[in-house]
DNA sequence: CATTTCCTTACGGTAAACCGTAACAGGACT
DNA sequence: AGTCCTGTTACGGTTTACCGTAAGGAAATG
């Protein structure tokens, strides 16, 4: 089994039961942390003491509050340790069940499981645990049916989504234009954008943009 | 202490550590249900059995899956309860920070404490539970500061919150004016709709109707 | 009863969204 | 080179949002 795992979660609620799994499955060496700063400080401290860590369990969200912090994500987090030990294994437990994103974390940062907080949600943390420890890839607890294959969620890039950020943030189609142009994302034509958020439209069945960003907020993509 | 406890949580993450504190406040009798149907159910059971419950833990938000229920949030089964038990004691443990909606739990619903999941909760919780004991009322987690004195958010009642949830809806001015006149809701000209539609923009510092929606959905009034 | 005040509704002009069509440019293929 | 195809941009007309102003009505005030 693995011999030293760090868990970065920041509800107290929800520690307590990850780390009692891992006591279960006789992990001698389990660290918390409650912020993702302290989660890369400690990945990097254990690196450069020679003793690293073998498996993080992160959460995605993080409640924001006094204290400032660099890395405000679960992704945030795990795409600044691949930046100093890539090798190292990982899986989300997380109450997102969107698969647009959860999409992202297996082929963008490279996680091996993918866990759903839920009503089973140990036995299945401890499953993804055991899982990793075979070398087991792409693991996905059971309550989530999506396919990796299916196109649907994929198609909707980066670009999409500064579209709905900007949307959401209150500007014209011109602001939009101009900020494209300014950070030379192309297309940056009005009639391009609108094109695009139409397409969007289309694809989510919204009556207009009021209602294209309300399921977009609902879909958690901004 | 109390001598009967029930617990609604739908995430076993989460129930786990709400259990253990009740185990160490010496809490006899501690039931857990995953379901806010079966919690109401056993509710009802334990009140003709003659060995009714003594307090009430709840979460707001449950996951909705394959099972089809009644009560779908914790309001619902609040709202239920105090139906057939309205002197329960009853304490609100969620992720929720919004002042608008925490308030009108202790207002509508006459819930004795609300405790906000965060990275310190366990001891919240602990003291929510011993000051509901002691018959405190109102009684509110350390991170959540807000008075409810404050007529801030209060004053956006159920009127703003339709108009927001059918644009949400994607329904144009028109089309709220005819719903409100169909359900008897006034005013109800799109005139009088539009102004108010202003003046939510002008409390939300929206620019235009997107903008509106994305802080109403980020505020979870929708 | 008259006046004030507040609320609701109506109206009109401008800005932006909405939607179809067409011009234009670059790349691929023959 | 010529054509097709595709993606980008431009344009114009209609609808809706946006915003100020004013008319009408009901309740409150004196």
């Amino acid at each position: 089994m693995f011999k030293k795992v760090l868990v970065a979660e920041d509800l107290d609620s929800i520690s307590i039961a990850v780390i009692q799994i891992l006591e279960d499955l006789k992990v001698n060496s389990i660290d918390h942390v409650k912020y993702c700063d302290d989660g890369l400080l400690k990945i990097k401290k254990a690196l450069s003491d020679n003793e690293p860590y073998d498996l993080l369990i992160t959460d995605l969200s993080f409640k924001s509050d006094h204290r400032k912090n660099q890395l405000t994500s679960g992704e945030d987090l795990v795409e600044a340790i691949n930046k100093v030990q890539p090798q190292l294994k990982k899986i989300v437990f997380s109450i997102e069940d969107k698969s647009y994103r959860i999409k992202s974390l297996f082929n963008d940062l490279g996680i091996s499981a993918y866990v759903s907080k839920g009503r089973n949600s140990m036995e299945e943390l401890r499953k993804a645990i055991e899982g990793t420890y075979r070398n087991e890839e792409r693991i996905l607890s059971s309550d989530l049916s999506f396919s990796f294959n299916d196109k649907s969620l994929i198609e909707i890039e980066s670009y999409d989504i500064s579209i709905l950020s900007l949307l959401a943030k209150g500007y014209i189609l011109e602001h939009i234009s101009n900020e494209f142009k300014a950070m030379s994302i192309t297309p940056n034509g009005t009639s391009s954008i609108e094109k695009r958020i139409n397409k969007l439209k289309i694809y989510f069945k919204a009556n207009n943009n009021v209602h294209l960003i309300a399921i977009a907020k609902d879909f958690g993509l901004v």
